[in-house]
DNA sequence: GGAAATTACTTCAAGCTTAAATTTTTAAGC
DNA sequence: GCTTAAAAATTTAAGCTTGAAGTAATTTCC
């Protein structure tokens, strides 16, 4: 193979590779401090972001799931009284998904550990660093 | 939180998203025109990268997964006649795993389009973006 | 050299995830 | 308007993944 697959090869060895360990870390301090996964920190920061018109469609597309986990995980939230489906009034095809009231407040109790965590994890980094590699990123998501 | 905290998350939510969509193709690419899947191909290709004294701990460790979870892939590698565990002569807890003949042969088999389509995947990134972005994932895992 | 701690691996239950099939509804093309 | 195609969501089966518990073997250290 050429040289510049090989670069691009190694770059998505290390990339999975730290990817990897943040998902461990933030699953671990998920668990251990608030008793909850990924998947539904995932859902509920969607559902916390975009608070209107969110369909079970656009949040898998959002989150880069299939539309069956998006509905499993929301079956689960909704079963513990954080997430709740609306049906669409006109296209019945469609069901609105957004957080109960409870749900926001559980997130809003997540949210800064959360991010005090990422910024933990990523602390070796410095800031130019950091900004560096947004910008390649944002270059790399074009379109895709 | 933080101005550093924020800019941190930013890059999170960022470098998620291109790792899930690399992903996403990937497996994609795997299962369409190899019939096999991620996990599969990452334990294949660790032991294709060190093919002597590997153990499951090692394979595990590696990874970045649990043991419960190297134990499944490599059953079904093994089931599949791709993979061969061999027991330590000397240390009656520990296992060896290695590819098989076949394992080899279909790693090789998969190895170039799996580097192509991660080419293909990051083609949208120049050279120098490749190498800054390798550089700074390198100073994000020191240690860690 | 024997008890206690550690290590390696597997098993298990629960939850996560995908891809394909299914159901229901809406949109498109004639 | 009617047929056909497309879209939204769910269900299903199979596989993936974790974390904890369990088994067996080795090491530590008194």
């Amino acid at each position: 193979m050429t040289e510049g697959s090989k670069r691009r090869l190694k770059l998505w060895i290390r990339l999975l590779g730290v990817t990897r360990r943040a998902e461990n870390e933030l699953r671990e301090y998920l668990r251990v401090t608030h008793d909850t996964t990924l998947p539904r920190f995932d859902v509920m920061a969607a559902l916390y972001r975009r608070r209107e018109n969110m369909t079970m469609s656009d949040l898998s597309r959002m989150l880069l799931v299939s539309n069956g986990n998006a509905t499993v995980v929301v079956d689960r939230l909704e079963k513990d009284g954080l997430a709740r489906r609306t049906p669409s009034e006109t296209d019945r095809r469609t069901v609105f998904v957004g957080l109960t009231p409870e749900g926001l407040a559980a997130f809003e109790s997540l949210a800064a550990g959360h991010e005090a965590e990422v910024a933990r994890i990523f602390a070796r980094l410095g800031d130019e660093d950091v900004d560096a590699m947004t910008e390649i990123l944002k270059r790399a998501e074009r379109d895709e």
